[in-house]
DNA sequence: AGTCAATCTTGATTCATTCAAGAGAATCGG
DNA sequence: CCGATTCTCTTGAATGAATCAAGATTGACT
């Protein structure tokens, strides 16, 4: 439903348009969709819109708290609507498939440092690599299956 | 001092090259260095070497176990000769800088995922963000840090 | 030395993302 | 409701990292 979407870039503070309101839907529909596949639903919701546009509304999701951005090394970038809690993600080596995974119950071992280096760390994020169910097995009898989109 | 490079390339079963020599060296001089970085120390050494030998040179010696790529999100790929061990990084959000961090707890805490989702995982990555000390105190009086809350 | 396969050079190309300038539209005060 | 203001979108071009392709060199082994 829009309106919902309607009401969270409103009270962001943000303008309702129809670019913003399509991209916040196609990112609470397909989670960890890429910027390729975001351009892709606003135009099959809207017709033509410029991918300048989509880049610019899902910097101002982001920073605005609406979405949230993760930038898997040899992907383009995806975005998530999951924010506001502490959940990481694992990305499949060999299909690049991309789903949550939330923190090790108990004490967060991995965000206490040993030495900062004087850094001021205020955020970590954890990115977990290994083969997803499907490629794992696809591995085991033959050669997996080439890189494509993400799935939860 | 290049025979130690030059032995780490035999025993890896590389060809012993100068430009993977001292790509080897800039890695092992610079942690942390970008590519560019690397093309510059290389062609410093050696006069003119084709950015495209570096590419393959790094990715040689990536394969081969005998340097480690990062990929930072909103930086180019960077190097880094400490292999082997379970260290993370920390990266400044305002000057890109990284240092290494090593895992406070333990050998492989990072590897227990809640739900792994049939994921079969075999190593996670840890990127801490945040300021380096040059970059926090030169926030502290000039422009004060716009970043949101610090979500763990 | 001679041979072969791995490696480097040259040059072009892809892809994600950003920059710039102007047209257009959402919001707010009147 | 309406105009003014400011933010947002469109158009078109540019950047920068990385990859692809084909041919020339060169290291390693016999």
């Amino acid at each position: 439903m829009t309106a919902d979407h309607e009401r969270m870039l409103r009270e962001a503070s943000l303008r309702v348009t129809r670019p913003r309101v399509a991209v916040l839907s196609a990112v609470h529909d397909e989670p960890h969709a890429d910027t390729a596949s975001i351009i892709g639903a606003v135009r099959t919701e809207l017709g033509e819109v410029s991918h300048q546009a989509v880049y610019d509304v899902l910097r101002a999701l982001t920073a605005a708290g609406l979405v949230r951005c993760i930038q898997p090394p040899g992907s383009p970038a995806r975005y998530e609507s999951r924010v506001g809690d502490n959940h990481h993600h694992v990305v499949c080596r060999s299909c690049g498939a991309v789903a949550d995974v939330d923190c090790a119950v108990g004490a967060t071992p991995c965000l206490t440092a040993s030495d900062s280096h004087g850094f001021a760390i205020d955020e970590a994020e954890v990115v977990y690599r290994g083969l997803c169910p499907a490629c794992a097995t696809a591995a085991g009898r033959s050669a997996p299956p080439s890189r494509k989109e993400s799935r939860v």
